[in-house]
DNA sequence: TCCATTAATGAATAGCTATTCATAATTATT
DNA sequence: AATAATTATGAATAGCTATTCATTAATGGA
């Protein structure tokens, strides 16, 4: 059995417990029991607890990032570009659900995590976001007057919230397509209703 | 001493340490030491060491949709409403910056937290956007495609997230004013330049 | 097959901390 | 003032679990 063979084994292992039982909550034991190796193995491929929970990250979010960066060569319309990184974060729920969950929790977890380790691949990913929308300003489709640094967190955190929608609710209303489209439609159109559509008188 | 007081006492001692060393890591004696009491009586107001999260959260929002509420009900305009909720929500990481952090951090904690607790009042308060959009689309200003479910939930996830940047990154490059206004903004007029603007030919 | 090297095991350790409870202090009642 | 009732204390308990490490197993070269 190759190294990567048991690193990736218990890394797999971690995922299923941590969104299981989150990571505070999630003995080592639980860990080696569910990756079929015993606790003392763990800590030939991880430094201790925390450190499996980074490496999980990096690891993780590294692989998405390359699959969706892949696919949005193929896309050149920032409106679909946009649209496809929604439906590609949304999906992430059905194919990786137990990752999408700790993603999710631990991501923003106590703030030790999160202030001590910064986590580049996590701003790698956002970045996506805001290197779609600077595209789409050059090409004139989308307004100079949104600041893209602002935009590509809304989005996020709008599709985050989405996900936690699912995560915890188990009788969701829409579909993820359904869903993605909603979300995209509300950051490119906005809400306000047409201004050329004759507006009924406003009462009180 | 009222006993009210010694409750008080200690969920706001208990805000202090959760945002410093979130939930997991604080100790019921740092809470102890913080509110300057005994461990032990600390147990004589909670239950638990988490009953006096799940209380902190009740309390604590409770008073938050209360103001909010009010206020509301002083505007008519649904933009106005829209743009009061974003820069409230966002100015609560300055009067109660303790406060926010727990919130953002613990609220969307491990996942038996959530999915045991059907925390009722964050629901409460998350519903107050949606009955905002609600109330545009009967008057005619908000189109009426959009999902109030799902758009209370994208703005909420928006303002949740840009909350997080400035919790996390010290050094924002935006006021609160400025990021609130960009994010309603991006809700009711959308990423899309406007039809008329003559745009440059797409290149590539 | 034998030896050396590497990998894996899991019981024992060591440290931590939520919670309890016998005791003490305070407050109210007679 | 004496007693009762309430409130507060904090040291001790009890339970938990990350990590270690002496021991065992597996692997591969000679």
């Amino acid at each position: 059995m190759r190294v990567s063979d048991k690193h990736n084994k218990i890394t797999q292992a971690a995922v299923k417990v941590f969104a299981r039982k989150g990571f505070f909550n999630a003995r080592i034991s639980d860990i080696a029991k569910e990756a079929k190796v015993a606790d003392g193995t763990i800590y030939l491929y991880f430094n201790n607890k925390y450190d499996i929970l980074i490496s999980l990250f990096e690891d993780e979010i590294g692989k998405i990032i390359l699959q969706v960066k892949n696919h949005l060569e193929t896309l050149s319309d920032p409106q679909a570009k946009l649209m496809f990184f929604a439906q590609n974060h949304l999906h992430l729920l059905e194919d990786k659900k137990d990752l999408a969950e700790v993603l999710q929790m631990e991501l923003r977890q106590s703030n030790e995590f999160m202030k001590e380790y910064r986590n580049t691949k996590f701003i790698e990913y956002i970045n996506i976001i805001s290197a779609i929308i600077h595209e789409g300003q050059n090409l004139g489709v989308f307004n100079k007057d949104i600041a893209p640094g602002i935009a590509k967190r809304a989005i996020f955190g709008a599709l985050d919230e989405m996900s936690r929608l699912w995560i915890l609710d188990n009788d969701p209303q829409y579909t993820i397509e359904k869903t993605a489209e909603q979300v995209c439609n509300l950051f490119l159109k906005g809400m306000l209703a047409d201004q050329n559509t004759s507006s009924p008188p406003i009462s009180s």
